[in-house]
DNA sequence: GCGTCTATTCGACCTTGGTCTGATAGACCA
DNA sequence: TGGTCTATCAGACCAAGGTCGAATAGACGC
């Protein structure tokens, strides 16, 4: 069969070449597409039909995981290796929650990084070494929820979350308010909340820098 | 002059003995008043008149920064020294944002505890040695605006910031729900915002909310 | 004591949020 | 082809959010 092309996802261009670099040694005669934002994501996906994409999660557009689960919803055949500066525990296991195939920090030399990208090819799945198992996790239920919301949810929960009013929202994806309201009508079901400041809370497992609220006390 | 008592607030009774250990080491003469509330907290103020607090974050009542920022108000002369297992430079810098007069990780050993209470006593400002100058300092208007805010108004804040609806907060606190929005009004006010949703963005400041540092795998 | 300030309290009033009904249209699947 | 799901919208309706003006009470200076 002929080997699907690569896209490589990444704000940095010094990293992408990097990145280019490893994934060369682990699939030498794949054809290997760059891009630098989502929206430059989604046209590499439509013109090439790639077989893996390595996307970083701290690209303008990309809203934290937000751009990860619209992706898996979009393409769910298509593999995900998450690429990012972060190491932390619950970023990581987040990125596998949403979808990703495996998650490649920034740190790893670029031995590692083809040998996690030879994973993922090979149908694996791949994570670092030291990822700790603990079991705080009640942001499982939010994170379950979340992935069940449509690309067009997620958006509109995305610019709730940011704090715009819902006829800013309209007026943002040229839509009516009352679309907008059915559209937070169904969020607010699907994650099991009933106002939208609730909501946003509950938005907050995909932010991806200052984790969500967790009560360790 | 008679040397003032020096309150210990920590939830946790084992590091609150070795507190106790460092603290008479720096302060042999003076009294010591052990509680695990920001409760227990108010009330040892109102009857020992102290010269010293030595605060943890992780308290069940204190709220995040919620707390340090009501007791500064309440006392303004009374130096808090910040007990805390975290030692995340953004925690670190918001607490003496807060008005906090040093920051003690709970890593660090008996000795330098000592020495940073020391410190503190003689009118000094104490941190770790090892706390960057990174300017990503984009809270920093926030963490202004929020030390502005009465201490209803924080108290309002923080169950706004939870869920609640206005109505449920008037009924936590015993108020009518029409002095929950003057609040609100006034809140928004201050830190700049229009709607609920953007008020509860700002006061993610407040949050603490760091990783676990025990399990890291 | 007397003005002034601010925090807190509240009711009247308007705006925004959210639900429900019901409708149209396209995508996808069986 | 029919059934389901999603996105779109309108209008009515009620609940929640938010502003305004105003009253009270304590703190401060003078």
């Amino acid at each position: 069969m002929p080997a699907k092309p690569i896209i490589i996802a990444d704000d940095h261009p010094l990293f992408r070449a990097a990145l280019r670099q490893a994934v060369e040694g682990a699939a030498p005669e794949r054809k290997i597409i760059e891009t630098s934002s989502l929206h430059g994501v989604r046209e590499a996906i439509e013109k090439y039909a790639p077989g893996l994409l390595c996307l970083d999660l701290h690209m303008e557009d990309s809203d934290g995981f937000a751009g990860l689960i619209s992706l898996r919803q979009e393409r769910p055949a298509l593999p995900i290796a998450i690429i990012s500066g972060s190491e932390d525990n619950s970023v990581i296991k987040r990125a596998l929650r949403f979808g990703a195939s495996a998650f490649v920090p920034k740190s790893l030399d670029v031995k590692d990084i083809r040998q996690a990208i030879a994973a993922v090819l090979d149908g694996d799945v791949w994570i670092p070494a030291a990822v700790g198992d603990d079991t705080q996790d009640k942001n499982e239920d939010a994170a379950e929820r979340l992935v069940t919301l449509t690309p067009t949810q997620l958006k509109v929960l995305m610019m709730v979350q940011k704090g715009l009013l819902n006829k800013q929202v309209a007026f943002e994806m040229s839509i009516s308010e009352a679309t907008v309201k059915a559209h937070m009508t169904a969020i607010m079901r699907k994650l099991d909340v009933r106002t939208r400041t609730q909501a946003v809370l509950a938005a907050n497992a995909l932010v991806v820098d200052s984790d969500a609220p967790h009560d360790d006390a």
